[in-house]
DNA sequence: CTCCCGATAT
DNA sequence: ATATCAGGAG
């Protein structure tokens, strides 16, 4: 039950946000799928300025899901302690790792469903990855996206799926990869989730919940 | 719904 | 000192 003219809103949105943010890369720092997989599951419940600090170690000693069979788990641990969860992210990167290694050659799949069968791959980290690994079109519903869709009242439910779902059936695919970091990169820089700017939000008009007048 | 956990803003 | 931030699995 999407309108037109909710449509045409909803893309004056992305168009603002996309003249504002410009073009739009993950914050998370990676070269390749894998580092990107990495470093997505890393993610969960962390910024990406601080899996980028832990990655960029990471990635020297750990090149491949080998390197990571290859090491104890209570070392991994340790590489990764500051990104939170710890132990539950060792487990599920050699999980992750041995998976690969067993059944896709070492390669990181490059379809969403077979991403979601990883452990630890929920359908944010698969459409991350999915997006901005492999270029297929996906809605990587974080916590900011969450926040500021239904802010905007692009969505109105905090699940995740559905979410997903409403910014899908309210953007053309070509948007899809994008919008996912112009409203992340909208909810760190300015909607931020402790304190709105609303003073210098350039989707103001927008905004039915805007916090500030 | 609960557990998993450290970092940072207030 | 503590509230708030940031996803997935069981």
């Amino acid at each position: 039950m999407t309108s037109e003219k909710e449509k045409k809103r909803a893309l004056r949105i992305y168009e603002i946000l996309r003249e504002k943010y410009g073009e739009q890369k993950p914050a998370l720092n990676f070269s390749n799928p894998f580092e990107l997989l990495i470093a997505t599951i890393l993610s969960a419940q962390c910024t990406d300025a601080r899996v980028n600090v832990v990655t960029e170690k990471l990635f020297k000693k750990y090149k491949n899901p080998k390197d990571f069979l290859k090491t104890e788990t209570e070392e991994l641990e340790k590489d990764i302690f500051s990104t939170g969860f710890y132990r539950q992210k060792a487990k599920s990167i050699k999980a992750c790792c041995e998976i690969l290694a067993k059944e896709y050659d070492g390669k990181v799949p490059s379809n969403f469903e077979e991403l979601t069968k990883l452990p630890g791959v929920g359908r944010k980290t698969a459409s991350v990855v999915a997006g901005n690994a492999f270029g297929i079109p996906a809605v990587a519903v974080d916590t900011h996206v969450r926040r500021l869709s239904n802010l905007l009242g692009l969505a109105d439910t905090k699940n995740p799926d559905k979410i997903e779902a409403a910014l899908k059936e309210l953007l053309p695919e070509r948007t899809w990869i994008e919008i996912s970091h112009l409203l992340a990169s909208h909810g760190r820089a300015v909607c931020k989730a402790r304190k709105p700017d609303c003073f210098n939000c350039v989707i103001y008009d927008y905004c039915p919940g805007k916090k500030l007048k």
